[in-house]
DNA sequence: CGTCAGCTTGATTACTTTCAATTGTTGTGG
DNA sequence: CCACAACAATTGAAAGTAATCAAGCTGACG
């Protein structure tokens, strides 16, 4: 069996209970632990390469990551977070297909893998693990469907407006209740808008000047997130 | 027993042996088709609407369907693509929410409506019915983030490209072997490519004179699949 | 204290939308 | 069969939006 970091239990006592396994029994939890493997991934280092091929599922244990693919000229496009009690690679795991992503710690992670084998036979004999998966799909396909249709129909104000709010609605707010709850670059959040730095830069200044958001340092402050809501015209 | 349309068999018989519905026993397929019902839909008609609650699955005997979402101002933008055997409405079904699209059928078509009770029960009994499921799921939000993707980053007259492309893709070519098999209006096509229909116009009519596509009345010609291909991806 | 990466600002250019006007096409009733 | 209405396609000019290119600024860190 591999090491893993000893702060991280096994799949049947982990705190997060996923989304996903929270459909297991506790031998099935078991199993899923076997061959399991922890790593610590630190801020900015990836995780998994889009086109690189699967050996299994990773589950987040603890810190924020972010999906991201590149565009024919280089440009990187962000398509989707991921938290604690997560999983990644999923899909490349069940088609069989390299992953269509590049997995990225946005800050300093936890992440356990687990083995291909297990995570099959474990999907082949529970339907509600199944079910659970399908379900999962499904939410990421109705994000994906609405962040399609508000890069495409959106301007860049009310799309970098979108996106804070997306980001609020994934990792929510720091204990003060209104200042974003992760730390972004300016480059970061035009990938996630789809649009350039120097415009995100334009467009994040004016927001703060309209007294949308407030820029403290490099954190995004929301003191009034209907107010944002309005701006980003959203529509769920 | 509803009744269906006379030249419409039962699902044990179907012709078509639905991508999804092919792991069921013939047994199973006869479950399906109880209460059972076939409809016809005159091109341009709307086969569900963005909103509504589902009461089973639909499945395309025959003819093309577009699934489309309406922005904040009511501007309609085409997420994806049905034809013969595909499954319409699986999402609505599984997670119990409202239609996340309308569909609407783009030529005349034959649809099959299933009942929620007897797609529910074979679901949770067959296990290959639950793989092929997610493997659609995974397929169309495969296909909604590279959407997503070219959308963001590429230019109109890349998107237009890309879109014929796409196109092509799901339904292919005459039987001469290179005019698009579809009737789209110029509206439709913007709506693909998340622009306006002037836009949309002068674009193709743009293509057109280089030589990339051939407009011959409402019909797209495609002399050459990989200039077009290189018209998506490469710039102007 | 210098350096480097990320951030900011300005000017210019390119692209796309919008609005308006015209032409073409199709279907319908007299 | 024609006239008309309704809708789809096209074209032009003007306005707006965002990308690009270029140059300075700032703060963290060795």
């Amino acid at each position: 069996m591999k090491e893993g970091h000893s702060q991280i239990p096994l799949c049947a006592e982990c705190t997060n209970d996923s989304k996903i396994f929270c459909a297991l029994s506790l031998a099935e939890k078991a199993q899923l632990s076997q061959n399991k493997g922890s790593n610590f991934y630190k801020k900015g280092q990836n995780i998994f390469y889009q086109g690189n091929y699967s050996h299994g599922l990773y589950c987040i244990y603890s810190g924020k990551v972010k999906l991201s693919k590149l565009g024919e000229d280089g440009k990187e496009q962000v398509v989707r977070f991921a938290g604690s009690g997560d999983i990644l690679g999923y899909r490349a795991l069940l088609s069989n297909e390299p992953y269509q992503a590049t997995a990225t710690a946005m800050e300093d992670c936890y992440v356990c893998h687990l083995a291909k084998e297990n995570c099959m036979s474990l999907i082949e004999k529970n339907s509600d693990l199944s079910l659970n998966i399908i379900k999962q799909l499904t939410k990421d396909l109705r994000n994906a469907e609405l962040h399609l249709i508000n890069l495409a129909q959106k301007t860049v104000r009310e799309r970098i407006s979108e996106s804070i709010l997306h980001i609020h609605e994934t990792f929510g707010f720091e204990e003060d209740g209104k200042t974003i709850n992760v730390s972004l670059s300016r480059a970061e959040i035009a990938d996630i808008a789809g649009t350039t730095t120097e415009t995100a830069i334009r467009t994040l200044s004016q927001l703060n000047q309209d007294g949308i958001i407030q820029l403290v340092g490099k954190s995004i402050v929301v003191p009034d997130i209907q107010k944002l809501a309005k701006e980003a015209s959203a529509f769920t």
